[in-house]
DNA sequence: AGCACGCCGACT
DNA sequence: GTCGGCGTGCTC
């Protein structure tokens, strides 16, 4: 008999999956009163795939076109998602042109998405061996040791990719069975405690126990130890709350003695289960606040009252951090939760100590950095209120917060707020911009140079605006000079890379004891190789760039796929010895710099010395405490970094940085250097800074010599009205790629010309070659669209976009293309 | 995205 | 002859 489906619950649920839309699944009778929305639920989809997914909507309308499966478990008994989150990922999901399901999927934690993986385990009553070919043998053999083995395993064993059909064969031989092992990733941490197993009564009792251990000092320690941690006196109150087993026994207490004495009936060990962020210390710290500051916190207060979204420019060494703070003690204190997004590297440094001494254990930090299982602790934290305050990465934006009043974007700016590899591709400062309108919450966007579509918005009333144009304290703005490179290549003053004038500021600041930073944009020790004899450059063979050397692993590295090959020695081409490296990276800098100040302490610090989290710690700490006089370094160094000894900041590069062949590669240069000029000179030191340039006349140099972010911001947006560029309008970048450079040509070119017919040629450029034409052995090309929100119906060019994508790919000559999306692209 | 099914080259 | 390569289509 058919079941009746009348009177049946059904859910449809959101699956990690790049698959648009949800999957109704019916719900087992007895389950109906857990299938709320938030919850999460184990599901089948499509042969033996398992998966955690979240319950979007409840109803009881049986799917006519297909028959609903039987949801296979529901993991929570209350809601793990907010119908606010909820509504946010089908929001992001339609606005950056992605599947729900990616959206969810990058926002909850591994920890809270199940291990499906399918295992094999050898038949209880198999017995016929003599049926079985070598390989199956190996196999059945394994699992007489090991009791389950995962497909991956099998692979591994026999050496092969395609294991299903082999292991098909071994289940219709009876020989092994498949089963799908699921299991929760979120572990509790449990402590091991230790108590006496039964309370004494009164000293004498106690003082019994301890001499009845007269012949057994090791075991007479042990509970004279405990008796040290819980007296005597307040064994009745707080015997059951014990002692961590690690403590009590620290400094090599017996281990033996204390499993005697549990033997004994003494004592007794129990588990528990803790927070991982248990032992944070109690909030300590106060901030105090100059007149400045706090005028100014009250200047953002008032703002906030008026406007969903405030924008506030302090300069580098106004102190941002006090015046966030005392902002967001006002909003927690009103019983609200706040979110603090840093950009990824700045979370590891200083601001999070200074804030975890003035917020405790309220405080939660997100991060890719931390493990799994923290990141649940906070999720959940957040989720039940017991965290009130997150500092965290752009991901964090997605936390199930249930009171949100104020969510600050530091250094909004930074593109790193925007992702792009897996989608969805979006910018978590305009997802928090939007998430505030719906909730009612506020954005505080803080930077010293705040991008121009920010800065725009606010000189257009849309965001409130804020500025504090002037350091804290007496500290003054660095003065900042540009070097002419034209004129000391006349002169030959240049020695390696460095002008005299850089370097004997460098020298002068040497014997002043003071410290200096040395910034490049580039990392390694050159960006090519060049054989002298024949012409030859070290390329990578899966991209269209050259291979950029590196001297510590002494090694060529592209800095697109990874690819890594030992250097050669002689040319590969004509065996020449006379290979030469090219041009100059980081690595070279702190080279030449051994060179020419040899009795200067030089360090680095870019993505190839801060692998670890501790190493990038370690260079800032030796910094810090002075056992370094120059730090060369990345863009790495303009983040959140505070360093009280720099009173000189060379830059390098600078032109390429303003001439990069990007729309938006002016407003970076200006950003990049302010920011990094921003590190020299604070508190009581005069700081300077030197840009090397051969166009000392350029106007993004000439403001910023002159701090002058305004007449910066007049001039560039000029040429964004003028060239229809952001934030004049809107842009979507298309990424079309395929292993053949014709077939991506051709797609590439069906694509813009259905999409220029349906928005106007004006609307759409390209297609054309990425800068980098190929990677990782596709074909790249671009195209890239423009589109004014006033006079653009935004959701419907996206439908139709994607459309246009179904159609292009249905065509079989482009059934292997990939075709990307990526909105507000920068 | 995975995963299964289905159709053609290099091996016994 | 088969094994196993990856093209194509589907997943509630």
């Amino acid at each position: 008999m058919d079941e009746n489906l009348f009177d049946t619950t059904f859910v449809d649920v959101i699956l990690p999956v790049p698959i648009p839309g949800l999957f109704t699944y019916r719900v087992p009778k007895d389950w109906e009163k857990y299938a709320i929305i938030g919850a999460r639920v184990v599901v089948e989809f499509g042969k033996g795939r398992i998966l955690t997914a979240v319950i979007a909507k409840v109803h009881d309308m049986p799917p006519s076109q297909y028959k609903a499966k039987y949801l296979q478990e529901i993991l929570d008994n209350r809601a793990s998602v907010t119908p606010t989150q909820l509504w946010l990922f089908q929001w992001v999901a339609d606005y950056y042109m992605c599947s729900v399901g990616e959206v969810m999927n990058m926002a909850l934690p591994a920890g809270l998405k199940i291990n499906s993986q399918s295992k094999i385990q050898l038949h209880p009553n198999f017995e016929r061996f003599e049926d079985l070919e070598a390989i199956e043998l190996q196999i059945v053999e394994s699992l007489k040791l090991v009791d389950a083995l995962s497909f991956d395993e099998v692979a591994n064993l026999i050496n092969t990719k395609e294991v299903s059909p082999i292991l098909k064969k071994l289940v219709a031989k009876h020989a092994i069975i498949i089963f799908e092992e699921i299991s929760e990733k979120y572990k509790p941490k449990v402590e091991k405690r230790i108590k006496l197993k039964r309370v004494y009564e009164g000293s004498e009792e106690v003082l019994g126990l301890i001499d009845s251990l007269e012949k057994t000092p090791k075991q007479q320690e042990i509970l004279l130890r405990y008796l040290s941690h819980i007296s005597i006196q307040d064994l009745r109150l707080k015997n059951n709350e014990g002692i961590v087993k690690a403590v009590l026994m620290q400094d090599g207490l017996s281990e033996s003695s204390l499993k005697t004495l549990m033997k004994n009936g003494v004592f007794e060990d129990y588990e528990q289960i803790v927070s991982r962020f248990a032992d944070l210390p109690e909030p300590t710290g106060e901030i105090y606040l100059s007149e400045k500051q706090q005028e100014t916190a009250d200047a953002i207060m008032r703002a906030m009252a008026e406007k969903s979204t405030v924008l506030f420019r302090g300069i580098t060494g106004s102190g941002k951090t006090e015046i966030y703070v005392d902002i967001v003690q006002q909003v927690i204190n009103s019983g609200s939760q706040v979110l603090l997004l840093l950009p990824e590297i700045a979370l590891t440094t200083q601001i999070v100590s200074r804030l975890r001494k003035v917020f405790g254990k309220g405080l939660g930090i997100y991060h890719s950095k931390f493990s799994d299982n923290e990141r649940v602790e906070v999720w959940n934290g957040v989720l039940d209120g017991s965290i009130n305050f997150v500092v965290g990465v752009r991901s964090s934006i997605f936390l199930p917060f249930q009171q949100l009043g104020l969510i600050i974007v530091d250094e909004e700016h930074e593109p790193s707020y925007k992702q792009f590899d897996p989608a969805p591709r979006y910018h978590a400062r305009d997802v928090a911009i939007v998430l505030a309108l719906k909730t009612g919450a506020r954005v505080l966007l803080g930077s010293a140079t705040p991008s121009l579509e920010s800065y725009f918005q606010a000189k257009n009333n849309k965001f409130g605006l804020v500025e504090l144009l002037e350091r804290f304290g007496d500290a003054e703005l660095p003065q900042i000079g540009l070097v002419n490179l034209v004129n000391e290549r006349k002169e030959k003053t240049i020695e390696k890379d460095f002008s005299a004038q850089l370097l004997n500021a460098l020298r002068t600041n040497l014997e002043r004891k003071e410290q200096s930073i040395i910034f490049l944009n580039r990392r390694g020790y050159a960006p090519y190789l060049n054989c002298q004899t024949c012409n030859w450059i070290g390329t990578c063979d899966q991209c269209a760039v050259s291979l950029t050397y590196h001297m510590g692993q002494k090694n060529l590295v592209c800095h697109y796929c990874g690819h890594n090959v030992a250097a050669p020695r002689l040319c590969p081409v004509c065996s020449s010895p006379g290979i030469k490296a090219m041009g100059t990276g980081t690595e070279k800098i702190e080279d030449d710099l051994r060179d020419l100040l040899p009795e200067a302490r030089v360090a680095r610090m870019d993505l190839d010395t801060t692998k670890t989290k501790n190493a990038y710690l370690d260079i800032i700490g030796a910094f810090e405490k002075g056992e370094i006089d120059i730090l060369v370094g990345t863009q790495m160094l303009s983040k959140g970094l505070d360093f009280d000894g720099v009173t000189l900041v060379g830059v390098f590069n600078a032109d390429k940085m303003i001439h990069f062949p990007d729309f938006r590669s002016p407003e970076r240069a200006f950003q990049l250097i302010t920011q990094v000029s921003g590190r020299s000179g604070r508190r009581n030191n005069a700081g300077k800074v030197l840009i090397q340039t051969a166009s000392p006349d350029n106007r993004i140099l000439q403001y910023i010599v002159n701090n002058d972010y305004e007449s910066f911001y007049t001039d560039e947006i000029i040429d964004r009205e003028a060239y229809n560029y952001p934030p004049y309008t809107r842009l979507i970048e298309i990424i079309i790629k395929d292993v053949s450079q014709e077939v991506a040509h051709k797609a590439a070119a069906v694509l813009a010309e259905s999409i220029s017919n349906y928005l106007g040629k004006d609307r759409v450029l390209g297609p054309e070659k990425a800068l980098v034409e190929r990677v990782r052995n596709k074909y790249v090309f671009e195209i890239w669209i423009k589109l004014e929100k006033e006079k653009i119906n935004m959701a419907a060019t996206k439908t139709f976009l994607l459309n246009e994508k179904i159609n292009v790919m249905a065509q079989k000559a482009f059934k292997s293309v990939q075709i990307i999306f990526n909105v507000d692209a920068i």
